[in-house]
DNA sequence: GTGGTCTAGACCACA
DNA sequence: GTGGTCTAGACCACA
């Protein structure tokens, strides 16, 4: 079963919250392609936030090709593929890593405590596997 | 003279542009304890940005105990005091890493690339100190 | 000014429409880059449609790239640039393909009409450049 | 016996798919006038899909009047009849080249390009009758 | 004033 | 039952 939770009262919106987990899910391996997601209403049911947000979450991962959405079924874990251009993967890479950085700036950690946090985070993503 | 930038396109909400700029010049020395800050109309004017969006970053630096408005006089560098605890910080760190990590994740760069680019980045800031 | 019209009985969802329609005037160059586009809600009322609707037309043109949102400020026909990979390019190209020759197939057209209809279309557009 | 394959995967909805089949085996005289259809429970059976997609499709071309429903005996072609008056013919193919220009609008491909794979697909759609 | 998010609730299309 | 669209209306973030 996909059981996940979000914060409702944190800075990150629900729904980008839903499509985190969504991501991390499919990237971990937790959900399979072909895997069918829970319903929009069930899923908003249990996270206790509206059906369009749940609903909005699943359409933009249906537009960035990690979900697929057969009407009247259900939606599901889509094959993988390269939706984006690499100039638009470094594009988005760039930025996010621009946001992050600006948002650490001012707690004043040093560049080899980011570099080691950083990789100490990745390297037990990879292990999750 | 305080002379700083901001980039209007960038992802980066202005006012947290100008508080950024503002934590780092007092952090570096630039503005000592007690300088003066050029008034909200002066610096909306060479930022060519609304004056609301000045107003809004100095009163948030006020309320962190960054800065310190004396009413009539103008707003001033307050006298330093450590404003984030150690745990904060982890804390905020931490959220900023996981957003930057869930948004990247269905980007597939290896973890590899991601260090390469988050360390050259880095040497980038640090140098341009 | 940045005139359209909707038609809320159709088939074609709304929100579709104004992206249709923004995507012309940008392939036509009716909307130059760095155009401003009018506001959510003076769109809104101009169409007579909810705001929620023309925003999320908005918001799916800025995913896709043709537009870019400054919060606060408004949106703007964005640099061209491109967003999606080859592969994707081509399969989003034969689904709208497979769509518009599944719905033409029981019309009974030979090839040669359709070929024709679609050249003549083809001149119009680039023309009208 | 009436033999066909629906893709439940693709872009075009099924029972609109079944009613494609129908209205071509119909056309090209594999099913003629008086001729009997599967019941929906065996042609949903036969095609792997819920017994109302089915009972839609033969319900739609039932008002279309291509089908005709016998109480307690079945469903049989209709007397032919043309069903699209010519202008009625020319406006959905209008419409559906109006949705299908607009989807690509902003794919950049070139007059040629569009022109080649469209011509490709429709030799390829002949030679399968 | 501008865009972004969310809720509540309706109604439609499809299987 | 499942997803998709739309309205009405609220509230927040930003300039």
């Amino acid at each position: 079963m996909f059981e996940i939770k979000v914060s409702p009262g944190g800075n990150r919106p629900i729904y980008l919250q839903i499509m985190d987990r969504v991501r991390q899910a499919a990237a971990r391996g937790k959900l399979a392609v072909g895997d069918p997601l829970p319903s929009v209403r069930q899923l908003a049911e249990q996270l206790v936030v509206n059906h369009n947000t749940v609903a909005k979450a699943y359409a933009e991962l249906v537009r960035d090709g990690v979900l697929e959405s057969q009407h009247g079924r259900g939606v599901f874990v889509a094959k993988r593929r390269q939706v984006f251009s690499a100039a638009e993967r470094k594009r988005r890479f760039d930025d996010a890593l621009d946001v992050f950085l600006s948002e650490i700036v001012s707690l004043d950690f040093t560049s080899d405590q980011i570099q080691d946090a950083m990789a100490k985070r990745l390297v037990k993503m990879t292990a999750a596997r």
